[in-house]
DNA sequence: CAGTGGTCTAGACCACCCC
DNA sequence: GGGTGGTCTAGACCACTGA
């Protein structure tokens, strides 16, 4: 119940902020509990799609109502790698997990892991894990390019869902901080133990707000710096 | 009782990823039904302050603790001090800085700049150094919290901006890197001087791309990330 | 197996909004 | 007033974990 109700409002159905239907009404139409109603309501305001005054009844946030939310699209991420290579460190492969597995949400603690690197002007300025879902990994086990050590591409791997596996992403959750590097990624990049990386981790979701993928990247500073631009519609 | 939870996990109560009481057990000790219980925790896991394991139990995000704010709109920029003071450390004032000055795309070297520390909770976790343009700068000479040292205020800068001035920021531009902490800021931060931290550059700019403040802000990384949610227009 | 969190139901009272 | 969401209670069943 809380997948379709997410996924009418992420299709537009309450567009121009319109009005929701009141709890009572969706538990009665749902044929569930208002405390269900209730619970499904809340990730929507926690996400952001959704906001409720006391009162007056649910709206779904819109675009022409005051400001606008990010531009910095996911379109904007998915050409990151327009003049970039990636470079496989770590095949993708089974493993166990239990915070990446959390972070997506899944029931299991496995997930499919992959490590690389990305290349600019011949030299690595970061370095990428990726987690997948156990049933995304495994589809994405026939791709030669994420098998391989070694092999490098210019696909991204968001481009690679979407494209051989038809799933649809429609929102990423990006979390940024500093992180020191371990010797690992010293030596993935080229600098010293303990020099300050920018970290990136990155939650990509499809409609109905399953995790698709998990990439937690760290970025050398000195080669990199994140710009997002903010915009008002009028 | 959401309040004390929330204290108890944020003052490190069961650091080290420790697990919290159960369910059961904390609607006991505080007399509330388990849903109660329940809902408290969901906020936590919103904030990404505890993860939660089915089967297994709750625990605390492992050394993060402190700040996490999502930031995805110009509106949610203005709210940034909602729940956090703003201190004065350097009071506004006149000022010759070639740099930022060009950074505003000003005509002239001249800026009006002042410092602030942000507290949350009783300790500083960010710097911000604030710019403004010549004639900005003067119409907020009046402002008193911004002229005394050692004030706090909660108002945004460009919440005055907006209210006192009238004028309307259509844009902000950011950058966000990592940076060192030097004397200056190792001491307003309390950390060690080589400390790394997370930089973000604010430009505000009107709607004919004049800028009205450059906001440079230094995180300690340990107690603030920088969230955002990208959503794909349809 | 007992214990964990995940989900749900069916009620209740409240503060607030708007007519 | 009647309708809205905010909060809470007291139960229930489930899938999963770990010993």
């Amino acid at each position: 119940m809380s997948r379709e109700l997410r996924a009418k409002v992420l299709q537009g159905e309450y567009a121009d902020g319109q009005q929701l239907p009141t709890e009572a009404e969706l538990s009665q139409s749902y044929g569930v509990s208002r405390q269900t109603v209730r619970r499904a309501f809340q990730d929507l305001v926690a996400d952001e799609l959704v906001y409720r005054v006391p009162g007056r009844g649910t709206f779904a946030r819109s675009p022409r109502h005051g400001y606008v939310r990010q531009i910095g699209s996911i379109d904007d991420l998915m050409g990151l790698s327009e003049d970039t290579g990636l470079e496989v460190v770590d095949p993708l492969q089974r493993q166990v997990d239990l915070i990446s597995a959390g972070r997506l949400r899944l029931g299991s603690d496995v997930v499919y892991r992959a490590r690389f690197l990305r290349i600019h002007d011949g030299s690595a300025f970061c370095s990428t894990t990726v987690y997948l879902p156990p049933d995304v990994g495994r589809q994405l086990g026939a791709v030669e390019e994420l098998t391989t050590r070694g092999a490098t591409t210019t696909f991204t791997i968001i481009g690679l869902l979407e494209k051989r596996l038809g799933v649809q992403i429609a929102e990423a959750q990006q979390s940024i901080t500093v992180a020191s590097a371990d010797d690992e990624l010293a030596q993935a990049l080229g600098c010293r133990v303990g020099h300050p990386l920018l970290r990136i981790d990155r939650l990509y979701l499809n409609g109905n707000g399953d995790g698709l993928e998990l990439a937690v990247s760290h970025f050398l500073p000195e080669q990199y710096s994140y710009r997002i631009s903010l915009r008002r519609s009028t």
